[in-house]
DNA sequence: TCATCATGTGAACATTTATTCATATGTTGA
DNA sequence: TCAACATATGAATAAATGTTCACATGATGA
């Protein structure tokens, strides 16, 4: 059981439960890693990078990252599955884009963490 | 080789290199997905939630998540190789905290995600 | 110096997960 | 209806990953 300079035990635990209470709930925090679970791959980065500015057909993807277009359907399910991307049918064609701004956003800051130093 | 309605066949192949062209390099997609990934877990989530706004040693998180010092170790490893917390050593303790403030705001952004609807 | 406590680390194990392959579904034009 | 194409899906395989366990390292106070 660590403490501050200068903190008593009972302020130590006093500190430790005020964490605990302002912690969001377990399901919250579960859902959180699960959504950036979604980001955390490189093959769905690309993809929600090429859907960036315009929505695209699964062979555009397919063909723009040299991938299969089955690895790209399965991966677009997940992406789906976590709104990040929403579809529409036309004719013979699925196209996709980026479900709301969220995704930029959360693209935006990553991109300032690692272009940082 | 799908086409957009009134997009003739070479204009489709121009619309897919301007896209390839304004992708980032592999590098950087490749370090973004890497850096989402670790906020892809459960466990590391929890722990940068605990560390939102004051620093804990490594046992103090291990208290509050109910898990074992070495689990939590390892975890914090990771979230110091990607620069999201940093250590301070305090006699036997190690106290960690964010690194800055890209952590905060990534958080904000996904709740305000899965928080939509 | 030695015992004790906090933290770090390597190997092993179990679980998750991305891609491939084969095949199914759905749509168009003939 | 049938052939051709785009997309979706299930199973299998290989690779990545989180936790545990045992132990190492580092720091304190006696």
């Amino acid at each position: 059981m660590s403490e501050w300079i200068g903190q008593s035990s009972e302020e130590h635990a006093e500190q430790i439960e005020r964490i605990r209470e302002r912690m969001p709930d377990e399901e919250t925090l579960y859902d959180l890693a699960e959504l950036f679970k979604v980001f955390g791959d490189t093959t769905r980065v690309r993809i929600m990078c090429a859907l960036f500015d315009e929505e695209l057909s699964v062979s555009d993807i397919a063909d723009l990252l040299g991938m299969a277009p089955s690895a790209i359907s399965h991966q677009l399910r997940l992406l789906r599955a976590a709104r990040l991307v929403r579809s529409r049918r036309d004719g013979k064609n699925a196209y996709y884009a980026l479900d709301d701004d969220h995704v930029r956003q959360i693209f935006d800051k990553g991109l300032s963490h690692i272009e940082e130093r």
